[in-house]
This record gives C-alpha cells, sequence and structure tokens, in this order.
DNA sequence: CATGAATGAGTATTCATTCAT
DNA sequence: CATGAATGAATACTCATTCAT
C-alpha cells in the first residue's frame, strides 16, 4: 500500500508548504550528495535553501523529514521519467522497451541520486523508511505489469520467474552504484545498452510465433 | 591495483597488532551491524571487543579505521566463499558455475555484511574508500577470469559484453538490499537459484557444440 | 503600597484591552497549571486562548506579562473568596472566623493556582515581582486589620504577636503544597477544620470576659 | 519508602564519583540559587564547579539529574541540623523542643536552598521529584515521631492532630517563603522564637501535671 | 602496553518576538 | 486590529580523541 507519511507542519497555508517543500528538497538533495546526509547540517540545508534554521522547521519537523521528502522527490522522480517514456504508446511489447530503456537511463543519468537513495534509506526512521520501501515496491509491481500486459499480447518469457520484476528493477541500479567501475570501462549509452540487451536475454524475451 | 592502506598502530609487536585488528573488526562489524555505522559509538565497539577505549587506539588510528578494518574483513569473506567453492575443481564451466552459486549464497546469507557495505563504504575516507572499492575491483576481475578461462573451454557466451563480470558480481547483491521485498515473495534456496539461472541465461551461456 | 504594574498595550481601545486580557489570563492560567509555566509555549496559551499569536502580543508585551496577569488573576481570586465570605457579617468575631474559614477553603481548592504562585513568581522580572508581593503584602495586612477588629471588639489573642497575619496567611498553603501528602492522610474538610483550629489556638484566641 | 533514585555514572571510581557528586550539587546549587534552574545553563554549572561540560556528563546524565543532586544535599542538609540538635539529648520533651528549634533556624538561615526547593521541585522528572518527596515524607514522620516520644514520656498535646507533625515541618518553611516580608517586620532570632511559641502552643503543648 | 577520565567542538531543535500584509 | 510566517539566538547533550598514570 502506497501510504504517503504524512509530515505535520507549523504553517497553514497549504500550497506555501507544498511550494517550500519542494524547494527545500531539491536544496536537501543537493547538499546530500555533496556531503552525505550524516555530515551535512541543517544549517547546510537551510542556507542552500536560503532559509532561516528557524524558518526550516516551519516546514518540517526533523531533520529525518527532510531525508524523508528528498527520498519522495528521488523515486518519483524516476517513477516518472518512466511513465513519460511509455506514455502514448499502447504497444505493450513497445511499452515494456521503452520502460526498461528510460529506466536504464535514469539510474545512469541521476546516478548522485540513487546513490543517495542506497546508501542513506537505513538512515530514515521506521516510518518514513516504510513508506519509502512502499513506493519502491509500487515501483517493482508497475513493471511487473508491463511483463504481464506484453505476455498477453503473444511476448514470450520463458525466463521469468517470480523475481523477474525485483531484477529489472535492480540491475539497472548498477550503473549507479558501480560507476567509479564502468565509466572506466565504456561510455555510458553503451553501458545502458548492455543492460537492457542483458535483461531482455536473461528474461527469454521472445516475440511468439 | 590492491594496495591495501596501511594503517600506522602505536604498538610495536606486529603480530599482536594483526590479532587484535581482526577481533576489533568483528566485534565492531557486530556492532555495526546491529546499530549502523554512525549510532555505534567507539564505546560501543570497545565494548564488545573487550577492550578498553584507550587500548583501541593502540591499534587504530580514528573510527573510519574502524569501518575500513570490517570492510576488509567482509569483502574478504565473501571472496574467500568463492575461492573455497572452487577450489579442487579444475573444469572450468564447473568452476565458473560454482563460483556463481558460491557468490549467490553468500549474498543471501551474509546480507547483513552485504548491507553495511553497500551503506557505509561513502562514509570512508577517500583513501580507505579506494583501498575497500580496489580490492571489490579486483573480485570483478577474478570473475572476469573465471568466464574467460570457461570460454576457452568451450564455453560460448554470445550474451557476455564488458560488462559481463560486473553484472555477475552485481545482480546477486539483490538478494541482500532487496532482502525486504523477496523474503515475503519466496524461500531464499528458490531466490538464489533464479538468480544464478538468469545470470546464466543472460550471458547466453551454453556448452559448446 | 500596591502600584499595580501598568502594561503598555498595542491597541488603543481600553476596554477590549481589559476585557481580552482576562480572557488571555484565564485561558493562560488553565495552560500554565497544565504545564507549568516554563514547558507552556506562547503558542499554547495563544491557542487555549482563541487567538492568534500575533494577536496576543496586542495585548501584552511579553510572555512575563501573561505571567503577571495571570498572577494578578489568582492572588485577586482568592482574596475576592474571603471578601466574598465576610461580606454582610458585621460582628468582627464572626467576620475573623469566616474570613479564615474562606482563605483556607480556597487554599485547598485553588490548589493549582496556589502551587502555580509559589512556584513561579521566582520566574517573574523585578517589576512583576514587586507588584505581585505588593499585592500579597496588603492581603497580609488586610488579615492583620480583621484581628485588631476582633481584638478592638473584645476579643483577646495573647499569641499574636508581629508575624500572626503572616502565620495565617501562609500556614494554610499547606494545604496546596503539600497536597501530595496530607491526600493520603485524611478528608479535606477534615483538614481545613484542623488547620483553623491550629491557627486560633496558635493565636491563643478566646472571646474576653 | 526511601527509594533513593540511582544515577548511572560513566565513570568506574566509585568514590570518585561521590566526590565529584558533591563538588557538583554544591556548584550547582550555588548557580541555581543566583539564576534560578530554568535560567541555569548546564555551561554555567560546568564553570562553577570548575569542569568542561564533557566531565561533567561522566557524573550526571541529565541537567534533572544535577538538580537532584542540589535537592538531595538540601533536604539531607537541614535534616541533618535536626538530628545534630538533639544528638546527646534524652530527655523527650527537651528533644522534641530542641528539633523545633533547630528546624526554625535551618529554615531561616538556609533561605536560599529552601526558596530553591520549593520553587524548583516540580521541575524535576517524575521519577527525581517522587524521590526527592519520599525523603521529605520521612522527614515529617520524624517529627511525628519526636511528638509521640514527647507524648509518652508525658507531655500533653490536645491540639495535635493528624496534621501536627505536617503543620510543625510547614509553618517554619515561612522564614524562607516570606522572608521579602518578615525581614522588614523584625529580626530574624525574634521571628524565629515567635515561631516556635505559636507551634507549641498551637499543640497545645504543656508538660502534663 | 593498558587504562579510563578529561575534553570541547559540534548540532538538532525550540520558541519568544517581530513585522509585512 | 488581526494574522501567521519569519527569525535567530540560545542550549542540552554526544562522542571521537587524547594523555596522564
Amino acid at each position: 500500500m502506497a501510504q504517503p507519511r504524512i509530515i505535520a507542519a507549523q504553517v497553514k497555508d497549504a500550497e506555501l508548504v507544498t511550494e517550500r517543500r519542494a524547494h527545500i528538497a531539491q536544496a536537501a538533495a543537493r547538499v546530500f550528495r555533496a556531503k552525505g546526509f550524516h555530515s551535512a547540517t541543517i544549517r547546510d540545508v537551510a542556507v542552500e535553501a536560503g532559509l532561516s534554521q528557524g524558518s526550516l522547521y516551519n516546514y518540517v519537523r526533523t531533520k529525518d523529514d527532510i531525508l524523508y521528502l528528498v527520498h519522495q522527490d528521488m523515486t518519483a522522480a524516476y517513477a516518472r521519467d518512466v511513465e513519460a517514456a511509455i506514455d502514448g504508446l499502447t504497444e505493450p511489447r513497445a511499452r515494456l522497451h521503452a520502460a526498461l530503456a528510460a529506466f536504464v537511463h535514469a539510474m545512469r543519468e541521476r546516478h548522485g541520486d540513487i546513490a543517495l537513495i542506497y546508501q542513506e534509506t537505513h538512515a530514515l526512521g521506521a516510518e518514513s523508511r516504510h513508506a519509502v520501501l512502499a513506493q519502491t515496491q509500487i515501483f517493482i509491481e508497475r513493471f511487473g505489469q508491463l511483463i504481464e500486459e506484453a505476455r498477453e499480447a503473444g511476448m514470450t518469457f520463458p525466463g521469468a520467474g517470480k523475481l523477474a520484476a525485483d531484477i529489472v528493477t535492480f540491475l539497472p541500479v548498477m550503473l549507479s552504484l558501480r560507476r567509479w567501475h564502468i565509466r572506466d570501462v565504456m561510455a555510458g549509452a553503451e553501458a545502458e545498452a548492455e543492460i537492457v540487451a542483458f535483461l531482455m536475454r536473461g528474461l527469454g524475451a521472445s516475440d511468439g510465433p
């Protein structure tokens, strides 16, 4: 279930709250990427966001809340990338392929965000962590759906077991977490292509007779 | 090149130093797994290791050093698992398969360690981080070697591109980092088998004619 | 001399000011009794009073002012209790007795207020504190007066020294400050009676021949 | 039951702990008397005690702990005064009288401490507060005992009801809490005498036939 | 070599007060 | 006169590291 954790704010103007929170999340993301969540100080975030510390706390209850906002933003961002890529496409096989390509690309392009997610999710409090993982799970299920639809359209995946959607949403993360290594081996676009190919082959994907 | 970072010690007796460091690393690993690196205090580690804080600092310069020792231990551990699995085997194809199975198994069994590695590596200072990544790179190359040997023995891998070794050493990590999800879906052994199968299929592995 | 400290207000309409201040004082009293002066926030008080923080500051200059208003209210309240009790009575001996009984009763019934007064008066700024103590002093003198009048009416108080009025206005406070203990020992009405009896005996009160 | 709350310390040397805590309590008492508990800062206390803030926290867990230590010290101090006064006396009537005189004197002499106790006890956390009140209760009971012994020795107290011990241990507090007023009225020794006399008369104390 | 007490720099969070709208 | 968002100063507490014994 997606149960977006509700963060209470001191400020009443709801529109202002969402606007400022988006602003804060983006500023915080920059700070966290640069220094890491633990080393980053609330003051750093406030300065980067152009707010006083006091004001910051009108929109956020704790440092954890900030990390949560950042996570939300980031996971929403790549999910949006994927949806944008398949928007307009109706052919299930094309949709699956486009989704995969978009996700793989996002993992490389948004490498800073992705690394942050994988490094700092454990720093979230239990509640926030669960909310974030729930969001991730929905994303995984989304890919399960796309695979299923392609199958119904006649495609066959003899290699797709129960973990198919998990694998498909995990392996591309390599482009972010192994960036230090891959960067030395080949160009980014090439790497993306290889990942996509590997996944399709792993799934045993082939257009039915 | 793996150039294991040298940590200076106060104590002269070299044997004592290595012995104590191993002891510290294991104690610290327990503490870090339980509380995370940042929440864990030096005092926690000292207590768990049965040392005074002062003594601890005779074998280690900083908290960072401890994390480095832990990393070293952990990466060495799963590398050892793989070597143990292929020890005695001479047939390249069998060796590759055994290595893969052992690695996949280690990723599931040592999930606490693996999660720690992926969450806390970025907390290491530059020098330590490079040393650890170098060790990882060697491990990746080791799998590249195993693949190469299998190929020379007649096996074909039409799907193995430049990233083959990276993929093979990354996807199994999913068993640790997605544990929260996979646990709900299927049994551990089954998951391991699916990962191995996926990888072999992705590589296009087949015994030559 | 009681020179009620004058609190400057932003607002001109004098009637509105006194009305709102009374309202604020009562709301604040509830909040302070519940959470204590230091733990209570201006926001708490504003919410309880149904005002915005900004408005609050139109009637009050500082948090200290609020505490002062509360003090004024509270000391006035028990003083009023006493006056109400002797209102209509003309016989000096009866008046003294009634005043005493009323005061003792007030100390028990208004225990929350009394405790607050004794705990938080020192938190007032010098000026406010002096104003409050002056008010208290007037109250003490009022009892001195009642004793004097009873004496003139023929009653004798061989035990009444210079501190008589102080004692009479202090001992009953025990019903509030030792409430935690007395509550376990006896019923409230009984305790009141014992205090009154003790005081009369201590004064050596007896109706002259 | 007196259940002195146990405060955990970081430091192991038990002797050092008690010594330092006594030192801290005395320094803190000075600071608290001067500025009040809430306005006083941990830094103030540390400076007054000649310790670093860090060291302070090796002997104490929270600011509350410090207040508790101060309370303990203060209540123990006047209890000791009383015991010292009756030490050596065997005649129950003399003992009661001496205890009373000593207590009354302590309330005047230690006025700063007493005021602090009555103003700041409510700032203690529940656990500490209960421990302190338990200590006070024991003190009250001690006076109940002394009265009882005097009665057994033939003294009569027709005015002593259930609250006798409470009254006797409360009224003298006036010398501290009404100091601002009494000081203007009469000399300290004289005030003490009047309080003692009032109490004895209130109790109806008289040596039996 | 071992010990453990001392240290002080570092930081999230709160809240009275102000002021533009 | 009312509102409520902005502010920044203030503070308890933590912990890696040092060093005298």
